[in-house]
DNA sequence: CTGAAAGCGCTTACAG
DNA sequence: CTGAAAGCGCTTACAG
């Protein structure tokens, strides 16, 4: 390995001070057009990069943002939940595009992680993506605005929290796809998801879903919203004790795609047919939605747009501009699992 | 904000000098324990973090990873392949576990990405993942290797190379599940995805295929080798091209299982059904693939091994250990798609 | 066990 | 348009 080649090599090869270097290499105006070329031309014959850590530390900036991801802990050990796997897909896409790096870094909830990477100043700033308990979040962020940290989150809004967040209209979604199982002729809808402020989210898709069966002169029925969080199996299980309970149904509102498909497949081994008995929604639309056999009626929430907004609205904050809490709207996508 | 807390301000506080800080924030053993937990108590109260701008630049590593995905260019704006964001998922957990941070970012094979990340001091070594014209790579990659750049790739290994890569067994899992598709008493089979060193993965499965057919006395017929990078839309339209051709067949091997996919989705729309009057088989084994209609047999690539292996290798390398290409072993998974 | 000092490789006022 | 110099906040020989 040659030696990393340094902006005094190319000064002294150039003949120029190693501060022309610096002002020619960040195209600075400030320099001599046939200069700068020059200067360019040895710097890319020496291979020469800008040392990232050298420029960080003195201009007190590093085009960097933190990714932190935060992971159901219960769930130790398998696959990341595939709707955060596409949004930090995204993510990572909508970073590039604005010619900043991205770190990515998985966390538990209950980790010292609200004072990290923006202390260290390895990042300018945070986005912060999972699901987990919010309430044991909401000390942690008002640590964070606390110290000024950048930082958006996506999720719900948070009320008398000067956060800002990107998030789905989770009642409005809850509502419409209710709405619809309800005009596709079914009358005894179950609800399958934690409904409570730990998990925001799933209580306002609730909350829409017993608007759109309050307006529809539909009784809501406690027992007919089971708890449930985030994984397949959680909704399969969900699914068994709705059996179990003997309570009459004829379709069931998952809180999300992997709860509808862990109770599709607990419907499947009672032998109830989706859709014609019981009929299945879920929320999310992750990619499998699409693939499940009947595919699944769901609600879109777009992780293309969702990450460009991420992005954009922490560079804003970056930048010390003000930006908004913004909600995405929810998309109806219509599949087999629900009516014809 | 508060102004950031330094080790000058530590020391100040505690009565030190700011070398003995440094010292003892990295609980070096030639600090004396009391003077220790004193400083780290009062670097707790400030909130003090190191700056790793500042520590890195000054001890010449980053104790971070650049993971480069190269994508595809012709699937500009769509989903990334969802066997790559798995594998990216298990990367950023192995690297969580070392206790390195991620960088991860999105590369155009055409792009200037050999000499950046490592040279720039950003990342102390580099993991390449993602298909691409191999042709178009293999120069930049010998550039790597002189440079001395630490790094590792996915992929299949590299003849008269010295790289480092953690791969499949391609060759083998091509050849098993052809012998699987073979005993289901299939025996015109045609293979979906392209068979040249351009794609390497594939060729060898591929050839793993061809193997199967002939140790079963089946003629490898070249037009039933049809060419398909990558996506679902090839898969599809690789397999309408199969049908147009009026060629007998009554087995599909795909090359990945979003190609099986597609080509499911085109005997679905000709009223072909899967798997009486043909069988589909994968490869892969991607989380959609156990949710299509019928569910796919396929083969295995384990990410979760495939990440901690790459992430290891990498390790070592840094380290200034040896490391050897590893080929992670193929596993059958048999659904419905292929036989009973 | 501790401190004074050098230096990592840049960027950026300041002076010309 | 250019250069000499300071300094970002650490780590690490060196000396004691």
């Amino acid at each position: 390995m040659k030696e990393k080649a340094t902006s005094f090599d190319i000064a002294y090869q150039a003949g120029v001070s190693q501060s022309t270097v610096s002002r020619a290499l960040r195209n600075s105006p400030l320099v001599n057009a046939a200069t700068r070329e020059k200067i360019q031309a040895i710097a890319k014959e020496l291979n020469y990069k800008v040392d990232k850590n050298a420029s960080n530390l003195r201009s007190q900036q590093s085009d960097t943002i933190a990714l932190l991801l935060f992971e159901d802990p219960t769930n130790d050990d398998s696959a990341i939940n595939p709707f955060f796997l596409s949004m930090l897909g995204s993510i990572t896409r909508a970073c590039a595009q604005k010619g900043y790096d991205l770190l990515v870094s998985f966390q538990q909830a209950s980790n010292d992680w609200h004072a990290d990477f923006e202390d260290s100043n390895k990042a300018d700033g945070l986005i912060l993506l999972g699901y987990g308990d919010f309430v044991d979040f909401e000390e942690k962020l008002v640590q964070l605005t606390e110290q000024g940290t950048h930082f958006v989150r996506w999720g719900a809004e948070v009320e008398n929290l000067p956060l800002v967040s990107i998030g789905c209209d989770n009642f409005q979604g809850g509502k419409e796809i209710t709405e619809h199982v309800i005009a596709q002729g079914y009358n005894k809808l179950a609800f399958l998801g934690s409904a409570s402020s730990h998990a925001p989210e799933f209580f306002e898709r609730y909350k829409g879903h017993c608007q759109a069966l309050t307006e529809a002169n539909l009784a809501v029925i406690d027992s007919m919203q089971i708890n449930a969080l985030y994984t397949e199996d959680a909704g399969y299980k969900a699914a068994c004790k709705l059996i179990e309970s003997k309570q009459e149904f004829d379709a069931i509102c998952a809180a999300s795609d992997l709860i509808a498909i862990g109770a599709m497949r607990a419907l499947q081994e009672h032998g109830i047919s989706i859709p014609e008995q019981v009929a299945v929604v879920g929320f999310d639309d992750i990619a499998i939605a699409s693939f499940t056999f009947p595919p699944l009626t769901t609600v879109k929430q777009d992780t293309k747009l969702a990450g460009e907004l991420l992005v954009d609205s922490l560079l804003d904050l970056i930048a010390g501009e003000s930006t908004k809490t913004t909600q995405i709207k929810p998309e109806l996508v219509i599949r087999k699992s629900c009516g014809s």
